[in-house]
Parts: structure tokens; C-alpha cells; sequence
DNA sequence: GATCCCTTTCGGTCGACACTGAAATCATCG
DNA sequence: CGATGATTTCAGTGTCGACCGAAAGGGATC
């Protein structure tokens, strides 16, 4: 016998949830994230939330929070509405992804102050110059790279 | 009273560690990477590494073991002598480079596997699309932009 | 084989953080 | 203004991992 749709969503959402997981971000957080990427309707209020996805009430407010201030999730108040409702924001996930593209290339500013301090003994530098240069071709591509990037689809 | 020259490094080498510490590594494999991509001469023995950084042998020991896993140093062996010695393979931030690209390219397995359980209800796959578009996008360029990548100085 | 030194293993401590659930807070409506 | 239904705050719990230092393990020399 298979299994349903919704099973196979929500396993995917688990997967979803672990992957980000092993990237610091909270678990339920990742689940937030990925249920909300494909729940209908696209809006859920923080108490259908913790219904959903068997979770506290504090850990979906404090996971929508961190969500919403990195910007990958909305929250929407309206009058004669008491439940604020939240619904992903696609568009955030390019400042998402570019964060970690930068994060990568700012080593070099390390790299580069250490090459600063090693100046007048090349011999010295030589192993830092390596991993110097590696990241100053990396730190002049990737944001060439990231102004490449497609526009969504219509 | 300016600060002395090996002062200003051993600082260096604290933010190196600390950038790591944010990225997963701890801090003590971070100072020991940043400690032999700058000492001279360049092999250093468990004690030394010990002794130089403050940390406790068994830390060391530790740190080495995944450094040495992870490709980053080099653990080299010599007949009449005790102690091993560690170096830098600075050769290897290249592939520790690669692996953190990939790991970002590699969510599209994800949002691809996703979208393939949303088909047939396109209006519900929308914001998955947009983030599967962009992950796609990023997994088709980063190795193509990887290849470009520009040998190490000479 | 005994000794010496160095490294690894291992038990234990400490701090950080995710998560929970209850209490406090807030907003809306009657 | 009080009641209602929702969210946020907060204290407490459990888990996990980094680190330490002592003990065990392994080579090398004598």
C-alpha cells in the first residue's frame, strides 16, 4: 500500500528541516521554513503552526521571530484579526544565499590583514599567501557571479 | 609603546580561529590552523602546538586528528623520531572551499525532489519554484565557476 | 626489556542552546 | 471595562559538544 501525498510532504519537510538543521539553524525553525514553503492556503497563524508540526507554542514564537528578522518569513497583522498570519518570502531566499557567498569571501580580509603582518618575510608568508590568494579570486568572483543571477520566473 | 610583531599575530590568529568557531570548527582547530599557516618553521609536534596555543593535550590531539581527516594538515612520521609532526597542506583549501560551495548548491536536490511532489498542483508549487529556480541556477554556475578557478602562485 | 617521551584515549566538567509549558502580555470585541 | 483568544516571555530541563587533565598506549633508544 502507499503512502499519501501529504506523508510524503511531510517527510520532506523532516529532510528540509535536518538540512538546514546541520546549517545551525533550529530545527523547528527548518520546519517552519519548509512548511510553510508549501502548505495551503500560503498563510498560517503561529497557533496553527505548533497544531501542525507538534510544537510548542514558545519554540514557534521564537523560531518565527529569528524567521522573520533574517526576513524569510512575513508576519501580517489585521485589524479584527487577533492571529498575526505569516507566510514565506520567496524573494528573501537571494539575500539568504548571497549572506553565505559573502560570509566564504570574507575570509579573505582575514588572510589579507595576515599577509599585511607577514610583509618583509615572503619566505614566512608563502604557505598564507596560498589561501591569500585563493580567497582574493574568490571574494572578486562570487559578487560578479551573484549580479548573473536570473531573475524568478514569472 | 607600539605592540610587538608576534603579539599583533597571535592576536591574528585569535580572529582567525574566532571566524571559524562561527563556521562549526572549534576553537582550538581553528588557532592550530591559523598558528601553522603563520610559525616558523613550519612543522610543529603535538607538545609544541600545546604549549604555543595554551591548550590542554588531549584538545590538541583531538583537533589534529580532524584537521588531519579533513585534509587541511598533514601529519608526517619520521624513523627515530617520537613525535610526529603537523603541518599545513595549504593545497587542500581548495577542496574545503568546494565543499562549502557544494553544500549551498546541493539544497536544489532538495527543492527539485520537492517540486516533483508538488506536481500536478502548479499553484501551490509557486514559492517552492522560485526558491528551486535560484538553487538551480546557483548548482549549474558554482562548479562552472569553480573551474575557473586560477592555479596557486608560484 | 626497561626507560623515556610523546600521543591518544577516556571520564568528567562546564557552558550553550533548543525546546517545553505555564504565566504574563497584548489585541480585539462585546 | 471585562472577557476571549491569541502571542510572547521566562524559568526550567535535557542534550550536546568543547575542553581539560590524568591514565593508558606506543615508539625509540639504551
Amino acid at each position: 500500500m502507499s503512502v499519501g501525498r501529504e506523508t510524503r510532504l511531510s517527510a520532506w519537510i523532516e529532510r528540509f528541516a535536518a538540512h538546514f538543521a546541520e546549517e545551525g539553524i533550529p530545527l523547528i525553525g527548518g520546519r517552519i521554513l519548509g512548511y510553510l514553503l508549501i502548505c495551503q492556503p500560503v498563510e498560517r497563524t503561529a497557533a496553527e503552526l505548533s497544531q501542525e508540526l507538534e510544537a510548542s507554542s514558545g519554540s514557534i514564537s521564537t523560531n518565527l521571530k529569528y524567521l522573520v528578522n533574517v526576513g524569510l518569513v512575513t508576519k501580517r497583522t489585521r485589524r479584527g484579526r487577533q492571529a498575526a498570519e505569516y507566510r514565506i518570502n520567496e524573494k528573501a531566499w537571494t539575500d539568504f544565499i548571497q549572506r553565505k557567498l559573502t560570509a566564504i569571501a570574507s575570509v579573505q580580509t582575514l588572510t589579507d590583514d595576515g599577509m599585511r603582518l607577514l610583509s618583509g618575510d615572503p619566505e614566512r608568508a608563502m604557505r598564507l599567501r596560498t589561501v591569500d590568494h585563493l580567497y582574493g579570486w574568490l571574494s572578486a568572483e562570487l559578487p560578479a557571479l551573484w549580479e548573473r543571477r536570473p531573475a524568478s520566473p514569472k
